[in-house]
DNA sequence: AGGCGACTGACGAAATCATTACATCGGTGC
DNA sequence: GCACCGATGTAATGATTTCGTCAGTCGCCT
C-alpha cells in the first residue's frame, strides 16, 4: 500500500512518515503542493494525506488538481478552527479529515478504514436500478429516458446516491446539500425532495426516494 | 441513548436537539448551567453537551460539579479555540472539545466517537437470532422478511437489542426511550412493546420479548 | 376465587409529511 | 432598461401516520 504525505512541516512529515512505516505501509512525502501534486498525478497512490496549509500551492488547489485526473482517495489534515474548511474537503471530494493536532492512532485508524474500503471507483457512470448518473456529463437518465435536473436537483441526487440505501436525516442532507448550519426552521429539503421525486419517480413504477418518518429519507432501489 | 445539552442559545440547542434526535438519540435539554448541573447529576445520560459560555454558573464549574458525582462522558463546546481552553477542559475530565461554529456532521462523528459507536461502520449489522438489525440504514429484517418500524418502535427495539439477555425494567426503559424522568401512571412501555410485538414476534414462532411479572422485560432468543 | 398486573383494541390529538401556491432573485433577450 | 422566465426558498393547507390515553379483558399467582 503506498500513501503520500504532503505537509510543510518536516517535523510532522517525519513522525507520520515513521509511524506509517512501521505499520507496512511505503511512504513519500513532498514538502509543498506543487511536489504533491506532481507526484500524486504521475504515480499511483492508495492514499494521500493532504495538509490544508501548504506554502504556495495550497490544499485546495492540491485536491482539485488530482481530482481532475485521479481519484486516490484524499485524507485532509486541517486546522481546528477551520470548520468550513473540512466541509469543503469534503465537498471537494475528500474522503475523510482529521483535525490537527491528533494522536497518532487517530490517524492510523482513519488511514486503515479509508484503505478498507478498497479502491474508490470514481467510474464514470453511476447506476442505481434502472437510474444512470453520469457525474462528469452530469447528465442522468431513468429507463433510458434522459432527465433534466437543476443545480440543486443534482446535487440532491448526488447525495442521495453517495449515501445510497443509508439513511440520509434532514440535518445531514441541509447541512450537505445546502450550507445551513443551525438553521432549523425550515422545509427546503421537503419541498426539494418534493421536486426530484416529481423528475425522477413520479413517473416511473419503481420509487427510489423512500421517506422516514421524523428522520429524513433513503435512496433505495427496494430489494433486500 | 440518552444526551443532555447545556447550551444557552436556543437556537443552538434546538438544532443540536433536532439533528440528534434524528440519529435516534433521547435528548435533554438545559439553558443555564445551574439547570444542567441539576439534570445531569440527578439523572442518567450517556453524554453530556456543554457549552463553555453560559450565564451564571459557567462550563468549567458544571464540569467540576458533575465530575464530583459522576463519571458521564462530556463532550465540550467552546466559541473559543484557544488551546489552553482545550487542554483546561480535557485536564478537567471531558472527553473531546469542539470549537464553535460547527457542523453538525462534525458533532455528530464526535459524538458517536464517544458513544463508541465507530464512525461510519460499514459492518454494523447486529443479528440476534433471526432477528437483523441495520442501524445504518435504519433497517430491520427478521427471517430475511423486511419489517417497518415507526420511530418510538425502532428506538424500543434498539434499546432492547442493546441490553439484549438483561432485564429491562419499566422505569428504565421509560427513561431511556422516552423523556420521562417523573413515574407517570401511564402505560406507554406497555402499549409500545405491544406493538413491536405485533411486528417483530407474533408473525413468527419464537418470541424475542418475554414479559417478566412485575419488573418489565427481556429481549432474549434462547430461554433463560 | 380474588386481585393485581399485563395485554389488547379503539379513539383522538398531535406530529409529520406531501403538495400547492406564492414571493424573490438573478439571468437573458429584446 | 425592461419584461420575461426559470430556479429556489417560504408559507399555507391538507392528508397521513403516529402515539399516548383509556377502558375492558385476560391470565398468572397467592
Amino acid at each position: 500500500m503506498r500513501i503520500l504525505v504532503i505537509e510543510d512541516e518536516p517535523k510532522t512529515a517525519a513522525y507520520i512518515h515513521k509511524g506509517l512505516s512501521e505499520q507496512g505501509y511505503v511512504v513519500d512525502t513532498a514538502g509543498d503542493g506543487l511536489d504533491g501534486l506532481h507526484l500524486a498525478t504521475t504515480t499511483h497512490y492508495d492514499l494521500v494525506l493532504l495538509d490544508v496549509m501548504l506554502p504556495g500551492v495550497d490544499g485546495w488547489a492540491v485536491l482539485e488538481g488530482l481530482r481532475r485526473q485521479r481519484a486516490t482517495p484524499v485524507l485532509f489534515l486541517s486546522a481546528l478552527d477551520a470548520i468550513d474548511d473540512r466541509v469543503r474537503g469534503l465537498k471537494l471530494g475528500a474522503d475523510d479529515y482529521l483535525v490537527k493536532p491528533f494522536a497518532f492512532s487517530e490517524l492510523l485508524a482513519r488511514v486503515q478504514n479509508i484503505l478498507r474500503r478498497g479502491p474508490v471507483q470514481r467510474e464514470a457512470v453511476t447506476r442505481i436500478a434502472d437510474l444512470e448518473i453520469d457525474p462528469l456529463r452530469r447528465r442522468v437518465t431513468r429507463a433510458g429516458e434522459r432527465i433534466d435536473l437543476t443545480a440543486k436537483e443534482y446535487a440532491l441526487l448526488d447525495y442521495f446516491v453517495r449515501h445510497a440505501g443509508a439513511m440520509c436525516s434532514r440535518t445531514l442532507i441541509a447541512e450537505n446539500v445546502w450550507d445551513m448550519n443551525f438553521d432549523s426552521d425550515t422545509n427546503v429539503v421537503d419541498v426539494a425532495v418534493r421536486r426530484l421525486r416529481a423528475k425522477i419517480d413520479d413517473p416511473y413504477e419503481t420509487k427510489l426516494i423512500h421517506t422516514i418518518r421524523g428522520v429524513g429519507y433513503v435512496f433505495d432501489a427496494g430489494g433486500t
